[in-house]
DNA sequence: CTAACGTACAACCATATGGTTGTAGATGAG
DNA sequence: CTCATCTACAACCATATGGTTGTACGTTAG
């Protein structure tokens, strides 16, 4: 998998608020898929579905418990997406050090 | 529109490689919508959308300059969508936090 | 003025997405 | 053992998404 569509996965992942609520449940804390289950107004299978599309992006990790299955936050994805958008803040940056080079530069060709 | 409603159009509008390369190029520096479309495998229309994905989630502005439309980077929404990711793992040092005050807390209850 | 350019927008298409219900396989409780 | 629970997964549906082409309109260059 390239890192683009990593990104996009990742992005996609949070672009839906029951994912982030859920990303944010288990980052506090273990829950099996039933606990997150009953706390949102839709089947266990389209919550199942959720966790799906999280763990593709790796933002959380599932593991067996007995009968149930027990999932995780991975905090370190989501701090990969702050990197990525330092990334995108980076070229903000350089341009304003453009522009302030600009700035300060030798007066060249000023007055005429 | 209310805020989990405008955290998935950011997140949506960045989970797409060509619209985060649109955000990136746009915070280097000004482009109209065709310099922008010279640069992707697709058509102008195509292009297009991208532009009006991003610009309903506030990460750009376009403004009329002759017979072109300036579209141009919005930091401050790249750094919402920065300071939304921070709330997630707010929650994440949260659970440290518990789990520390478990660690030190006071020896009630141990050793019978 | 006229032609070329930049843009907007509608119509259309294939596929992805987010939801549903239903079925079936593991596992633990009693 | 038997039954209830938790999970997985398939099939299905409506709508959203990302692309296309075509048409129309404002603006500038010559």
């Amino acid at each position: 998998m390239t890192k683009a569509e990593r990104t996009d996965l990742l992005f996609h992942a949070l672009s839906d608020a029951t994912r982030r609520d859920i990303v944010r449940l288990v980052l506090q804390g273990e829950h099996s898929v039933s606990d997150l289950a009953r706390r949102y107004p839709m089947s266990f299978a389209a919550v199942q579905k959720h966790v799906a599309v999280l763990e593709r992006a790796d933002l959380i990790t599932k593991h067996q418990r007995g009968r149930e299955r027990i999932v995780r936050g991975r905090i370190d994805s989501v701090r990969d997406v702050n990197r990525l958008l330092d990334e995108l803040e980076a070229n903000w940056r350089n341009r304003i050090q453009r522009f302030g080079d600009v700035l300060a530069g030798p007066d060249e060709g000023e007055h005429s």
